[in-house]
DNA sequence: CTTGACTCTCCCCTTCGGGAAGGCCGCACA
DNA sequence: TGTGCGGCCTTCCCGAAGGGGAGAGTCAAG
């Protein structure tokens, strides 16, 4: 008696007939029974309570795949894992806020921001470091982890600039290419490997002087959520750099790694106490060789 | 001498070969020049410009054909349509929201949200009313429209409930299926002819006197944006109806409405001055006989 | 028994590319 | 002089999540 035809359960669930069928397939959401001779499908009115919940999954654009397997889960699980989509979902949101704001700018005519770019002398210096090959939102959770070690022990400060901490990304990081990404904090000279031995997870290296040039970033220029991509911000940069180097007679291929490959530094200048949730003054740097 | 290979100009516009290819075939952006024994593309890096352009424009999830327009089109109109394109998505993205919300209570085992079904009897009464066959976007529309002919004009105040604005649902709304949708404002009996001659736009009409189920909805019910569409609240407001039409002894047929063509009323009781941003008590209400 | 409403499978279409196959160049190296 | 490599070309196939329709079979009510 409480089975019902695909026609009706698609009415009462407010799904489409050819939606059923497909998640029929995909096996997300199986009739109570098919027979065998008709082939047609028969769902159970008890199964409408899935049905309109994987509706409502879908409407958050979840894949099928997922949705299958969040069905399968334990409830108080999948309330947790769509908690974390949620958090993706809204960085991404955020980032394109960001993105849209700029074009909008830019388009209505008002320049809003303008990068500047200089140049300065780095001289060589020994850092501490934790280099890993990582995917986007691996790059974030790794600077994360950088902050929590160095937040844990002593450390002797270092005035101004000289002792921010910053990241090299040493190749694309996307999807299919993976980095690696360093992440840097200078320390002094005197004294440095003694220091090193209370951060076995870190790597004590020579940082070789060189020149950079460099832009400042907006504050709002950090990846607000943990996706960890470039965002709009790094992405102008890299641009704004990549223009200087046209412009300056400086051969970008000169630049030491080259711009398009992301291969650039971000130093973050934290006067506050270094939280995970602060937004530090922060540039965009590419080392470069006179052309 | 600026003009550059296809993979040259991927590297630099940050886009793949792949998709460059498919801009040109799509005529989104068209290389300068095109080799014609080789088919070779070659680009202008003037274009980069606009190729940087559209990779910012993909990011916010634009189709290409969309893009293509905007890149016709003049900068500030141009940033006009994005900004409208962003209210889009801010709006289904507050939708979202509270679609997540729902769904992490609920799977967490925290029934949040009751929704209680009462009835109540409609005596016989005459409306205003504003009725147009609309898409889910319109439908939004046609309120604001409705409250603002009523915000201009002077009309007797009426008691509570008795007042209230409400809009009936006499269809589907969706893509495919466009409602219509009435907006209905109660005014007293006597003197109704003379009082609607100062609303040439509306129309006088009797509804006749039933019962309804109605359950109330939470605050946040009504949609943020002009996405006009559904929302979590209606949905699951239609749900309760559709079960306790279903347990009541109440045959859904003998709804006056069925549930699944979403032909329901929503009432909104607005205490204060009615205006187009006031989050007024809301109700959703089906008709019906007595089985 | 017939008819109309329903359902089945199968195939093609959409968007925005990714991936691979096969062929055309030019260039550098042995 | 080969020959390998890298870059480019086209063309076909693939995915996600269905929508639309064709042609054929099925169900239930009159």
């Amino acid at each position: 008696m409480d089975e019902v035809s695909i026609g009706e359960f698609a009415r009462r669930s407010r799904l489409s007939v050819k939606a059923l069928r497909l998640y029929d397939e995909r096996a997300v959401l199986v009739p109570a029974r098919v027979d065998e001779a008709s082939g047609y499908r028969y769902y159970d009115v008890a199964q409408l309570e899935a049905a309109r919940l994987v509706a409502m999954l879908r409407q958050l654009d979840l894949s099928l795949a997922t949705i299958k397997e969040l069905l399968a889960c334990d409830p108080v699980d999948a309330a947790a894992r769509i908690k974390g989509y949620w958090r993706e979902l809204e960085s991404a949101h955020d980032e394109r806020r960001k993105l849209t704001d700029y074009l909008v700018n830019r388009l209505s005519g008002k320049r809003s921001v303008v990068y500047e770019v200089a140049t300065r002398e780095i001289p060589e210096r020994r850092v501490l470091s934790l280099k890993r090959n990582v995917d986007p939102r691996g790059a974030w959770a790794l600077g994360k982890e950088f902050i929590a070690i160095l937040r844990d022990r002593p450390l002797p400060k270092m005035e101004g600039r000289e002792g921010a901490m910053f990241s090299i990304y040493w190749g694309d990081v996307s999807a299919d290419s993976d980095g690696p990404v360093e992440w840097c904090k200078p320390v002094p000279e005197e004294g440095a490997e003694a220091l090193a031995l209370h951060y076995p997870e870190l790597t004590l290296r020579t940082e070789p002087a060189h020149r950079e040039a460099y832009v400042a970033l907006p504050n709002d220029a950090l990846p607000t959520g943990s996706s960890g991509n470039p965002g709009v911000h790094w992405q102008l940069a890299g641009e704004a750099l990549q223009a200087w180097a046209a412009e300056g007679g400086i051969d970008p291929r000169h630049l030491t790694i080259k711009p398009e490959d992301l291969g650039m530094r971000v130093t973050y200048l934290a006067t506050e106490p270094i939280t995970s949730t602060s937004a530090p003054y922060c540039d965009f740097a590419a080392p470069f060789a006179e052309g």
